[in-house]
DNA sequence: CGGGACGTTGACGGTCGTCAAAATTAGTGG
DNA sequence: CCACTAATTTTGACGACCGTCAACGTCCCG
């Protein structure tokens, strides 16, 4: 949240925040279909977001950490269109939208706040979009990586070394890939000495390298 | 723009989008490190949004036609993530970001306008990653093809005939293809029966059969 | 200990990318 | 208006990458 704010203008702000809610893994913050009416912001924890492709089949569209907001997909038609599913015990707080906008109208940096919150996850999803459009698996594999352990790095923890909140299935699917592929990518990394990989416990050995499979494309 | 306006805040609105500029085909509207500080609104004509994916080589992540809203990448960072390319000469209304926050503080439509138009394209590109993410070649194209008709007919063009605006280039870079695949799977949709193409002039012949290849994904 | 979810590995095949060449169209200048 | 070159599209042959199917291994939890 940005500085700069009044006493009372934070307190507001508080105010609109205050309902927490504890969320145990497995368990959705909110489905497709269910009327739209928080957002969430992550506290601890972590999330998956994804969307039902027609037959029963799930796309993960985002993963989320502390911090991050989910439901903004929500807005447009008054309901949501993905699921939101929590991949260990978390918390999160429930702001509820009209509130938020009532303030926001008051609070122009609150105001500012959100709208950069929203063009954040429109930047994001940009650059799911040339992944999925352009990267190969290995690429992909490495891009998720050092995004996560870079958000990570973010919160505090260790930019080398960090542990899967999600199944192989999940990150094939966010990244367009199949199990399998996940599994053999992750083993060639294992032996490029690049990444050692035990259950969902990862080391980045070589964060260069990790780097350098990327910017490979640059190169054509 | 929502109804249920009085008059005086119908003319505000109306002076926020009071500049107007025409657009020649190929030029850019803005590109990738322009700082940002007008959303613009297609008035006529059709745009492409891409980015560059490091190495020099451009990713499409939308094609934008009348109505439709264009910068809002820019938000976050105060400047643009991506370029706006024009595909026709076109008409665009430059917006003063800055100035429709004021405004939107004061018309609570407004506000809940410009909320939705960010969510909506959440929620757009959350469906380009699905596509993306699990789609065969026919599958994309199809479900491009469906597209670009619905909301050609929105606007009151003919649902089963289209001019493409873009090139193959164009097309099989937003759907993750290249251009040889592109110009196949067209043959292909052409051989069964299902669309007429004679360059960019696309007749959809079956919307039934084309809307079924999309749908096989639930037959699974 | 045993069942089930999750992950790994191998063999094989299909889809799509790559390379190359031809065909068609668009653009330019005489 | 036409000739000529550049750009775009189409088609074919081939191969790489990844998906599919199957079997096996590992971990978790009752």
């Amino acid at each position: 949240m940005p500085v700069g704010l009044s006493d009372e203008e934070l307190e507001r702000i508080d105010a609109l925040i205050g309902m927490r809610l504890k969320i145990k893994r497995g368990e959705k913050l909110f489905r497709e279909g269910d009327p739209f009416c928080n957002l969430y912001a992550v506290r601890t924890g972590f999330f998956k977001t994804c969307m039902l492709s027609g037959g029963g089949w799930a796309q993960v569209t985002g993963f989320q950490m502390a911090g991050e907001i989910i439901g903004l997909d929500g807005i447009v038609n008054d309901h949501h269109t993905c699921s939101a599913i929590a991949l260990e015990d978390a918390e999160i707080c429930a702001m509820p939208f009209d509130r938020l906008e009532d303030l926001s109208r008051e609070v122009n940096a609150l105001q500012h706040h959100v709208h950069k919150m929203m063009s954040r996850e429109i930047v994001r999803e940009h650059g799911v979009m040339l992944l999925l459009g352009s990267m190969r698996a290995e690429e992909r594999l490495a891009a998720f990586l050092l995004n996560l352990a870079q958000r990570l790095n973010l919160r505090g923890f260790s930019k080398s070394e960090l542990i899967l909140r999600m199944t192989r299935q999940e990150i094939g699917s966010y990244l367009g890939l199949k199990i399998e592929t996940i599994s053999r990518t992750f083993s060639k990394l294992t032996d490029d000495g690049i990444v050692e990989v035990k259950q969902r416990h990862v080391r980045i050995l070589n964060l260069d390298k990790l780097r350098s499979i990327i910017n490979k494309i640059n190169q054509l």
